[in-house]
RNA sequence: GGCCCAUUGGUCAAGUGGUCAAGACAUCGCCCUCUCACGGCGGUAACAGGGGUUCGAAUCCCCUAUGGGUCACCA
C-alpha cells in the first residue's frame, strides 16, 4: 500500500550484492560525502584514514556521494571533492568518479539513484512492524515540542507522543486517501532505561541509552535520511568498517538498531575525534565559516606540497609516526601502518606551525629536480609571474635549487611554493632591481663611501673562476688589505686594530649581489649567477654609491 | 538542560598499578660558522582539583570543575 511499486525484495538485493571475495583480514571502508564541493581538513582526515585502512588490508574503498538533501547540492561539487581528495594522493577503487560516472559493481553510488532499494527495505520494516507512515504537519511536531519543553522532558517524537505510532490500518489508508503526505518513522521500543555498549574501534567500549525516538527514515519526498541509507548502503556495498567523525557517534544507537531490526551484520564503527582550533584560551572545531585553513583548497592555494599535509595528518593519526619517519627518512608514508587503536580519542589541535616544519624537512628531502616542477606546477596556477621565471630558463632556475641541497644537511627555507620566490628573487635583474628601488639593505653601521671602496677594490680581485676554498681564501686576503681581520677571533681580540671582520666584509659583498643580509652560500649563489650578472651587480653598487 | 566523550609542559603526545613521567614542534642558552638556515649539546616547562581503593595511582572508582560533541523530514 505504501510502497506499490516496489517489487523486489531486500533478499534479492543480497543476491544482487553478494559478500566481496577478499582476502582474510581486508577491510571495506568508504567515505561518504554530501556533494558541496567543500572539503573539510576533517573531511580530509577521516577519508586519509579509511583509505590507509583499506589499502594496509588488501581492501576496498568506495566513494559513495550523499545526495539526498537536494537544498545544500551545489553544481559540480562532486566533482570538486574527486579533485581534491586525489591531489592527496587519496584515490577510489570503486564508487563515483565524477558528476556522471561512476565504476565498481556495488553501484549505483550515488544515493539519489538507490530509491527503489531503500524503498524495498523500508517496505520491509512496515511488514516487520519496525516502522510506519506518519502524517504529522511542521506544525503537529513543533506544537509536540513546545507541550514537551513546558514539562521539560526529552523532546522528540517517541512513546505517547507519537501520534500515528499507533494507528490502525483504516486509520492510515483514511489519511493517504485524503493525498497527505508522510514520512516513515522507526518504531523505537520505549524503554528509555535501556543501555547497551557500543564497541568503537577508537573510543573503545561507550555505554549508550538506546534509541527510543522514533527517527525518520524516509522523507516526505521519499528520500532517505542519512541513517537510513547508511544502514542499507553500508550493508549492501557490504562495507566492515564505517569510519566516521564524532559527530555521528551520539547517533550510532540508531544505527545500531536499525541494522538489528534489518537482522544485517553489523560493521566495526570507528568514530575519529575532530580536528580542533585554539582561540583565545578555548578550543573549538576548525570551523568552515571563520577558518580559511578548514578548506584543504587552502594547502593548495598556499603552495603546501600535498605529500606535507598528509604526512601531517598522518603524524596526526598516530603519534609514533615521527619515530617511524626517522628510522625510515626515504620511504613513502604510505608504508607506515596507521593503527586505529593508536588514534587519539580526544581532538587534537591543527597546528599550522608544526606542519610548515614537516614540510620544510620533505621539501629539503627533495631533489632540485622535483622542487623545480613542483613549484613550477604550483605558480602555473597561482603565481604567473614566478611561473614566467622558472619557465624562462629551466636550467638556471634548477641550478638555483640546487643551491645547498642534496648534502647531508640540506636549507630548509622552503615549506611552501610560495616560500619560493621570497628565498630567490635576487637572482633576477627584473625583481632585483625592483627590491633595490626600494632601499639597499646594507649594514648601517658601514658607510656609503665604504661600501663603494670595498665593493669596487673587491671587483677588481674577484675571480668567477676560483674554487671555493680559493675563493674564500681571497676573501681573507682582501680582507686584509682592507683593514679588516681575515676571521672572527682575530678581530675579537684586538677590536681596535681593525676596521672590522671578514664577516662584515663578505656581508657587504652578499649585500651588492642579493640586497639581503641573510642568503644560502655567498660562493654558490655567485656562481649560478655567472659572472656577468656578479659584476654587473658590483658595478652598480659601486657606480651609485660614489656618485650620489 | 538530557545523553556521550575527554582533560599529561605553550602545542602534538608516549604511558594500561612501581618510569628520575619518553619524544617531537615551539621557546631559551651555548657550540659550529662569511650571514641566515642546517646541525650538535644543554635549559625552562606537565599528570585539572578533591576524595577514596592499594604497600604503591598519571594509570582503578566517586565527586567537582573545565572543554568538546549531539539532541532535524542536514549530512
Amino acid at each position: 500500500m505504501l510502497f506499490p511499486d516496489i517489487d523486489k525484495t531486500p533478499e534479492q538485493y543480497e543476491l544482487l550484492y553478494p559478500k566481496r571475495q577478499l582476502p582474510e583480514g581486508a577491510k571495506v571502508t568508504r567515505f561518504a560525502p554530501s556533494p558541496t564541493g567543500y572539503v573539510h581538513m576533517g573531511s580530509l582526515y577521516a577519508s586519509l584514514v579509511s583509505e590507509r585502512l583499506a589499502h594496509q588490508s588488501n581492501g576496498v574503498i568506495f566513494l559513495r556521494v550523499e545526495d539526498t538533501d537536494k537544498k545544500r547540492e551545489v553544481e559540480g561539487g562532486v566533482s570538486n571533492i574527486v579533485r581534491a581528495l586525489s591531489r592527496f594522493g587519496i584515490n577510489f577503487d570503486e564508487g563515483v568518479t565524477d558528476i556522471d560516472d561512476e565504476k565498481g559493481s556495488y553501484g549505483p553510488y550515488k544515493q539519489s539513484e538507490r530509491m527503489d532499494i531503500y524503498k524495498s527495505f523500508a517496505k520491509r520494516m512496515v511488514e516487520k512492524g519496525f516502522a510506519y507512515p506518519c502524517f504529522c504537519s511542521e506544525e503537529d511536531l513543533d506544537k509536540i515540542r513546545s507541550r514537551q519543553e513546558e514539562k521539560k522532558i526529552t523532546p522528540g517524537y517517541y512513546g505517547e507522543y507519537a501520534v500515528h505510532r499507533n494507528s490502525t490500518l483504516e486509520q492510515v489508508k483514511e489519511e493517504l486517501s485524503l493525498g497527505k503526505s508522510f514520512v516513515l518513522r522507526v518504531k523505537a521500543p520505549n524503554n528509555p532505561d535501556s543501555r547497551f555498549i557500543l564497541n568503537d574501534l577508537i573510543k573503545g567500549d561507550v555505554e549508550m541509552p538506546e534509541n527510543f525516538q522514533d527517527m525518520v527514515l524516509l522523507k516526505s519526498d521519499g528520500l532517505p535520511t542519512y541513517h537510513f541509507a547508511h544502514v542499507v548502503d553500508d550493508h549492501l556495498m557490504r562495507t566492515t568498517h564505517v569510519t566516521s567523525g564524532d559527530e555521528w557517534l551520539s547517533s550510532a544507537p540508531l544505527h545500531i538498531q536499525l541494522f538489528e531490526m534489518l537482522e544485517l551484520e553489523k560493521p566495526y564503527f570507528a568514530h575519529i575525534s575532530p580536528i580542533m582550533k585554539i582561540e583565545g584560551s578555548s578550543k573549538r572545531k576548525l570551523s568552515k565559516r571563520k577558518d580559511p585553513e578548514a578548506d584543504v583548497s587552502f594547502y593548495h592555494e598556499q603552495g603546501f606540497p600535498s605529500i606535507s599535509v598528509i604526512e601531517y595528518l598522518v603524524n596526526l593519526t598516530n603519534s609514533n609516526f615521527e619515530d617511524w619517519r626517522r628510522e625510515n627518512p626515504k620511504s613513502p608514508n604510505t608504508d607506515f601502518e596507521i593503527e586505529l587503536e593508536r588514534m587519539s580519542v580526544s581532538g587534537a589541535m591543527f597546528d599550522l606551525i608544526k606542519l610548515t616544519d614537516m614540510s620544510k624537512d620533505i621539501v629539503a628531502g627533495m631533489t632540485a629536480e622535483e622542487v623545480y616542477d613542483m613549484s613550477l606546477k604550483w605558480a602555473s596556477e597561482y603565481d604567473s609571474e614566478l611561473w614566467t621565471l622558472l619557465s624562462a630558463d629551466e636550467k638556471y632556475a634548477k641550478s638555483i635549487f640546487n643551491i645547498d641541497r642534496g648534502g647531508e644537511k640540506p636549507r630548509k627555507d622552503i615549506a611552501k611554493w610560495t616560500d619560493v620566490k621570497p628565498n630567490i628573487f635576487y637572482f633576477f635583474d627584473d625583481l632585483f632591481d625592483l627590491d633595490v628601488a626600494a632601499g639597499r639593505n646594507f649594514p648601517e653601521a658601514i658607510t656609503s663611501d665604504e661600501v663603494s671602496r670595498l665593493i669596487r677594490e673587491y671587483s677588481k680581485v674577484y675571480n668567477h673562476k676560483d674554487n671555493k676554498d680559493m675563493w674564500f681564501d681571497r676573501v681573507k686576503e682582501f680582507c686584509e688589505e682592507m683593514g679588516y681581520s681575515k676571521d672572527v677571533k682575530t678581530f675579537k681580540k684586538n677590536p681596535g686594530v681593525y676596521k672590522g671582520h671578514v664577516g662584515d666584509v663578505t656581508g657587504v659583498i652578499r649585500v651588492a649581489v642579493t640586497n639581503r643580509r641573510n642568503t644560502p652560500d655567498l660562493y654558490e649563489i655567485m656562481q649560478v649567477m655567472g659572472e656577468k650578472k656578479v659584476m654587473e651587480r658590483f658595478d652598480e653598487t659601486w657606480g651609485r654609491f660614489s656618485c650620489p
